[in-house]
DNA sequence: CGTTTTTGACCAGCGC
DNA sequence: GCGCTGGTCAAAAACG
């Protein structure tokens, strides 16, 4: 096979467009920031909760202070004050919960079970700004799946998983008396429970490169084409061992200047070009950690400006792109993403955003995208 | 030579 | 049950 090993910039965006059909779904919780602001409505729909935070008139991004001074945290501490900033929105208490509740990687056990049918109903639709109106020349998916030519052999042995903090034992049951050590691997997985997955953090960004330096070390680990977008989509794993944050990072196909990231899982680490100094109250990871310990940020966010400068874009993304905190609270992960946004706002990171949106459980593809170009 | 990316294949879930 | 799609694996290639 020829490989066309070509451009290794993630800017290599190859025409693979997904076909048609309905498919996938998440079972996680997904947050989209939105640039210009951000508004905050619950709704708590049946099976699910869907949070939308969109267009709040924000003030014009203030200037960075030194540093984040007190951190995160100093802003979490004044829930009541802040709550204010949501443009008068009665920021829930529970907004901060997420970041004054420690969550340390041990603890942690979110969940959505969406095995349980009555309450996560499984069905969560990822709400993707993607809108199937890409007219950009989208080669009629050819990559797609036409290449099922059984190859033998790839037993794949998996273990990342969770990694919030248990593993995986390679015991297989025999259920199945395939010879396909593929098959069995997956097979025990399977029989067991569902893999659950960590709450995501979808940030949408405008930025000419697809895959942004948060500071940490990832590895490429897969490409997809995407359905109704001749962007593929990226799959990033950090390196560290035993850290199983994952990243997915796709443009819109909409707005091709905008890159959607998602990120999932929470560092058990800290950044690899930020040693720590200060055990924070969030050193279990997740955006809180993030937000909470300035040791993360990267000196140069400061000389940010609205333009997007690649280098300056990467360094604000540092911020939003952290990891997912690991709540097993809808509503939880809903603060998560007000503070969150109201973090980045506060700090001039939202500048570039488009759009801010949470996702929680259940929600139908909505027109939340298209209010928000 | 070690690490990361590329990329075809495989699998689980879900919709039809 | 079949087909589609998202997600992941892993061998090979590309990089540094």
């Amino acid at each position: 096979m020829a490989r066309s090993g070509g451009e290794r910039q993630a800017n290599s965006a190859f025409n693979m467009a997904g076909g048609s059909g309905g498919g996938g779904g998440g079972e996680l919780e997904e947050i989209l920031m939105h640039g210009s602001g951000f508004s905050f409505s619950g709704t708590a729909g049946g099976g699910g909760i869907y949070y939308d935070m969109q267009q709040m008139m924000l003030p014009p991004p203030p200037p960075l202070q030194s540093g984040f001074g007190g951190g995160f945290m100093e802003l979490l501490d004044a829930s009541g004050g802040y709550g204010a900033d949501f443009g008068g929105y009665s920021a829930p208490s529970f907004l901060f919960d997420l970041f004054q509740t420690p969550f340390p990687a041990a603890t942690v056990q979110l969940d959505l079970p969406m095995s349980s049918p009555a309450a996560g109903e499984s069905s969560e639709v990822v709400n993707n700004p993607t809108t199937p109106n890409s007219s950009i020349s989208s080669s009629s998916n050819e990559g797609g799946n036409s290449k099922k030519s059984s190859k033998d052999g790839k037993n794949r042995l998996k273990e990342d998983d969770e990694d919030g903090g248990e593993e995986e034992e390679e015991q297989d049951q025999e259920k199945n008396t395939n010879n396909s050590s593929k098959k069995q691997l997956k097979a025990k997985k399977t029989k067991g429970q569902k893999r659950q997955r960590e709450p995501r953090f979808a940030f949408m960004t405008k930025s000419e490169v697809d895959h942004l330096d948060d500071g940490y070390r990832w590895r490429k680990y897969g490409q997809k084409a995407v359905k109704n977008s001749p962007y593929p989509r990226s799959y990033y794993r950090c390196t560290s061992a035993g850290c199983g944050v994952k990243k997915r990072v796709e443009r819109s196909s909409d707005d091709t200047s905008i890159v959607v990231t998602t990120y999932e899982g929470q560092h058990t680490h800290p950044s690899p070009i930020t040693p720590r100094s200060g055990g924070s109250l969030l050193s279990g990871g997740g955006i809180g950690h993030l937000f909470a310990d300035p040791s993360n940020i990267l000196p140069s966010y400061h000389h940010y400006n609205q333009h997007h400068h690649h280098h300056q874009q990467q360094l604000q993304n540092a911020y939003m792109y952290n990891s997912a905190p690991s709540l097993n609270v809808t509503t939880t992960t809903t603060s998560a993403t007000s503070a969150a946004a109201s973090f980045l706002r506060d700090n001039g990171l939202l500048q570039d955003m488009v759009t801010c949106q949470m996702i929680g459980k259940v929600v139908e593809p909505k027109e939340e995208e298209e209010q928000r170009f």
